[in-house]
DNA sequence: CATTGATTTCTACAGTGTAGATATATAATC
DNA sequence: GATTATATATCTACACTGTAGAAATCAATG
């Protein structure tokens, strides 16, 4: 439309859309068989061209991740510092669940850009609201973020998920003298809901948090 | 040496040796330049005999995987709960420094065989002891889990590393405005000590589960 | 010795990321 | 408007990848 806004070149490749087209085709085709040739295809353009605008695959990938922690709101910044830090959480398990093949490359570039600068103040001031010193809330932040993504992805990889069948009868298999206590949690793997490990881990997280204030 | 031991065919391949072999080319080259080529090379046979042991590529890695795992040392059943737990935690984070170009494949074999499952017994013991149900103690194993992978990850993956200069200077350039905690931070981060945020996490985390115990 | 069956090697193929040269279309300058 | 400059897109080529399938090799058995 305007002079520079729409086409910066010879056929207007916006970044923003590569990337978009890129998570489509990573979450049809799962990391292995995503490649930068099936995007060009996908995309109409020649494989080049995506990384003329992101240097690699690598610098792709990274921008696709970016592109993810973007999706994160911002939280209402009247709501408790406790009910901040869950609204988050959730909204990290959404972003797995919603992208659950590019998800983990959140894992690969812990730091993809302003995107998560931006995730990361909210947590900040959160845990200042909650009355961590400087140090600690250094420490918890991060933490905090690691163990989140930790939790999303084991999520979407199959851990938290109910047992499947045949980890069942591998583990039913085992000699049951050696491993007493799976053995007799069999049961409980079995009609394991999905999600609610996740809520249970972010609530024991915060109570630890809620412990390190000084009047507790 | 006696009569099937040692040598189960023509050259005598041992399975344990190859993935040894492979834990070290994946140190030294690195995820994305690790291949059954260079590994046959190394290892002095044609990298078809790699698969033919394996299946495949994935098939090797997730036995690299699981011996990581095999490396975790059982605990002292003596001791407190607490402090076997402890001790898990910190022979994880050994294990990603120890192999920090090795331990992502954890994230993605989430469940790598005998292995971990002796590993998870150990978890279930020490969450039994502590006093949790049965519906507790499957969702604080898992996540407690997942947790510390994610944690462990982050450590080698340079986010719990003290930040490095360039990200440094990509903060200091944001407008600090939008970002007041963070700007603030900024000294903190940077002498921040490798592998404390990852032990104050793994406090916080126990101090959590401490919570849901009933007489607390 | 011949056979068997598991192991190792060989060959070939389709697909990958990307460096480097080239072409193209827009913007800037005259 | 013609010409130059510049950013953008394409083309070509190369070294490398995982692995299917055929062939060779070797130890043990009958």
């Amino acid at each position: 439309m305007s002079k520079n806004a729409a086409r910066s070149g010879p056929k207007g490749l916006e970044p923003d859309e590569i990337v978009k087209a890129a998570l489509v085709l990573m979450e049809e085709e799962g990391p292995d068989a995503f490649s930068v040739r099936k995007l060009g295809a996908k995309f109409g353009c020649d494989p080049m061209a995506v990384l003329y605008h992101f240097k690699s695959k690598n610098g792709l990938e990274r921008a696709m991740a970016d592109a993810l922690n973007a999706e994160i709101a911002p939280v209402d910044p009247t709501a408790s510092w406790r009910a901040r830090l869950t609204d988050l959480a959730f909204q990290y398990q959404g972003l797995a669940l919603k992208y659950p093949r590019t998800f983990p490359l959140l894992m690969r570039f812990w730091i993809t850009g302003p995107a998560d600068y931006r995730h990361a103040e909210m947590i900040y001031q959160a845990l200042a609201d909650a009355g961590l010193n400087d140090q600690q809330m250094v420490d918890t932040c991060f933490g905090w973020y690691a163990s989140l993504l930790g939790l999303a992805a084991a999520e979407v990889g199959g851990l938290l998920k109910p047992a499947a069948q045949d980890i069942i009868a591998e583990i039913d298999r085992l000699p049951s003298a050696d491993y007493p206590t799976m053995a007799r949690l069999l049961p409980v793997f079995a009609d394991q809901k999905a999600g609610r490990a996740y809520a249970t881990m972010v609530e024991t997280i915060l109570d630890g948090i809620e412990r390190m204030l000084p009047d507790s």
